[in-house]
DNA sequence: CGCCGGAGACGGTGCGTATCGTCTCGGGCG
DNA sequence: CGCCCGAGACGATACGCACCGTCTCCGGCG
């Protein structure tokens, strides 16, 4: 699966590297995703083109390494692998706090543009989505299970819940909102979300 | 919010509308939204391409417009203005019966792909989203929500219930699942998110 | 005539490839 | 030990191509 004309990693430049995740992001902000192109990218990191061709198979794949790469530095500097979400023994309250974050994120165009960017592109591009999942989506997603898995132990929730659709009850709602502008993106809907899906629409 | 360029809209080729749209799903299924091109669907269609600028702002405006007009076929044909949902006085059950429909529906190419394309599209370009949304999802939703004010009559769920919110409990997570292939998408999973939606998440 | 329609020429832009000449690295030979 | 030389990545740039969106041109029809 390794690529076959294998361009030399070990010789690689960390330089050029840097300054095409750093001109691809500021492209992205400034004109937007549709208007980034690669030549753009290439003029603006003081780098030729086929430096970019070499090493990555499109222009999405250029601004997934960028955007991850990013995530990255963010949890490095945070100094934790992954900031698990707390677990203050209050479900409800917990899933609040980290859902108005999510919204609060999700409406600050830093994050939106390329967010928005790199969904919509994997929701055509089948190969490059796998690849957002597993390197962004899937290990935040992993924060909900692992906080959910605790308060099982406890009987909190079903015993026989599973994770991953217990997850995307919260998530799910969110993003799709916020992908099609369905609605507004509050905290009153964060919470209301919680609220839904921990005690269900039927009447108690 | 009329063309103020006005062309005649009484004065239009429908015969070369059609072909246009023909061409335009045609296309799309056979080799991908990414490369059907303007100048393709005209060839294909016989028309020229000052025919399709004429009347459509963009690429993703013409499939949308294909893709509305097949649907409006497709509802005339079934004689119903929107089939509602069924209401046998069993919420579960009507929600699974129209929730595995939908699966059924994700996971057919014929739909799957024109609409993953509309949605990349819509989630990148909010003008063309708002167009989507009014003309194909929010018609789609007001079912559900229609369904589930019936059931908020009669008691069957919260009576403080907010309509849009519960309708995205059922079609968040399923779309989110479809949107970023992050599960399968089977009846089962269809079944579970009708279960933990209504009855929440949290023990009874 | 006025306007839509088919056809397609046109300049412009970005794509992806193919070479240039340069620079850096590491291995081998004096 | 030091120098040389081949390999390969790099910046730069030229190329052919596809498609874009606009602009004619001409035919047909009201």
């Amino acid at each position: 699966m390794a690529d076959n004309k294998s361009p030399d990693a070990s010789r690689r430049s960390e330089r050029s590297r840097r300054a095409i995740f750093e001109a691809a992001l500021a492209l992205v902000g400034e004109v937007g995703y549709q208007k980034t192109t690669i030549e753009g990218i290439a003029a603006r990191a003081g780098v030729g083109k086929q430096t970019i061709y070499r090493w990555w198979p499109s222009r999405a794949a250029v601004l997934l390494d960028a955007y991850s790469d990013l995530a990255d530095q963010a949890a490095a500097a945070v100094g934790e692998v992954g900031a698990a979400i707390p677990d203050t023994g209050d479900l409800a309250a917990d899933l609040r706090l980290v859902l108005r974050a999510t919204v609060d994120e999700l409406v600050d165009p830093t994050y939106d543009v390329p967010t928005r960017a790199l969904t919509a592109e994997g929701v055509v591009d089948a190969e490059l989505c796998a690849q957002y999942v597993e390197r962004l989506l899937r290990p935040s997603l992993k924060l909900y299970a692992d906080r959910l898995a605790a308060s099982r132990e406890r009987g909190e929730v079903r015993a026989d819940l599973d994770l991953e659709t217990a997850v995307e009850m919260f998530t799910g709602p969110l993003s799709g909102r916020w992908l099609m502008r369905t609605g507004p993106l509050t905290h009153a809907y964060a919470d209301r979300l919680v609220d839904y899906a921990l005690n269900g629409l039927a009447p108690r």
